[in-house]
DNA sequence: GAAGAAATGCAACTCAGTTGCATTTACTTC
DNA sequence: GAAGTAAATGCAACTGAGTTGCATTTCTTC
């Protein structure tokens, strides 16, 4: 999502040593424009490096855990994974292809994710919103023989 | 949700027979408020009939699949089955407790899903919109310890 | 460079959900 | 009401994502 990030210096800002499979994995998602399941991290990481699929799992836990990643529901079995929400890149809504699967960022500004607005009953103290569009995407509805 | 609801009459409105086992599920997701994980479903319809975990799952899948029931992610591996939405009982978001699981509808009118509202490019097209709410549930927030 | 801690790898496991096929139940048609 | 067909359900085995326990490697610090 931004190539101006440092991420072994994002790494260490939140405590973490920056080891070659935790900079490549943070940079794979957040060179990536939309959001990835781990598989599909898997194998952009083990494009550059060696990496054991339980490693990736626990360097993902510890990068949502540290708050530089989170992860998001797509509606099915698997997990997305995109950089979290910061200043630079405000939280956002994603959209979610049912047809290939697909998840890509929503613009911030078109629905604003903005837990101030709702006027839940406070009884409960809210963390986090998530918001997904579900739909086709522009490929498959132009293509529905696929 | 919804006592006055008659789910055999409901079933035969979308084409499906009404088979005792799916007019239990289809009662057990609709009186109870909050939505329901496979699990629990069984458990509730295994209190009246004896009914094979796969049937279960077929059965979902059918009620989705007529827009009976939608399946909603609460952000762990586990889907969610609440009753779809209709005039009489808007879509709504849903809240999710981080620590106990629990999730629980939310008052319509407190975040509207009109989707009208979201200005997101027309290049794909939207099928439906999912909001949840993650955080702590009231119980949860009062007993840390547990 | 030795000792301890942190990171990674490997094998086996768990859990939710799915698939293929057998069996039962319901629905025609005679 | 029996025979034949289709729909619904059950059962066993499988799949795929993620987890756990423990061994091995790599990094720190003295």
């Amino acid at each position: 999502m931004c190539d101006q990030c440092d991420y072994g210096t994002l790494l260490r800002s939140v405590g973490l040593s920056d080891t070659p499979r935790r900079e490549l994995v943070l940079g794979t998602i957040g060179n990536h424009q939309g959001v990835l399941r781990p598989s599909e991290i898997l194998e952009k990481v083990r494009r550059r490096i060696s990496i054991n699929r339980v490693t990736l799992y626990r360097i993902l836990d510890l990068l949502v855990q540290k708050k530089l990643v989170q992860r998001l529901s797509a509606g099915d079995r698997t997990f997305r994974y995109g950089l979290a929400g910061t200043s630079r890149h405000p939280d956002h809504a994603h959209f979610h292809c049912v047809h290939c699967g697909l998840m890509e960022c929503l613009d911030p500004a078109s629905i604003p994710l903005d837990l101030r607005q709702s006027q839940h009953p406070q009884l409960m103290k809210i963390e986090r919103m998530e918001v997904r569009l579900d739909g086709l995407c522009q490929t498959c509805r132009s293509h529905p023989d696929v």
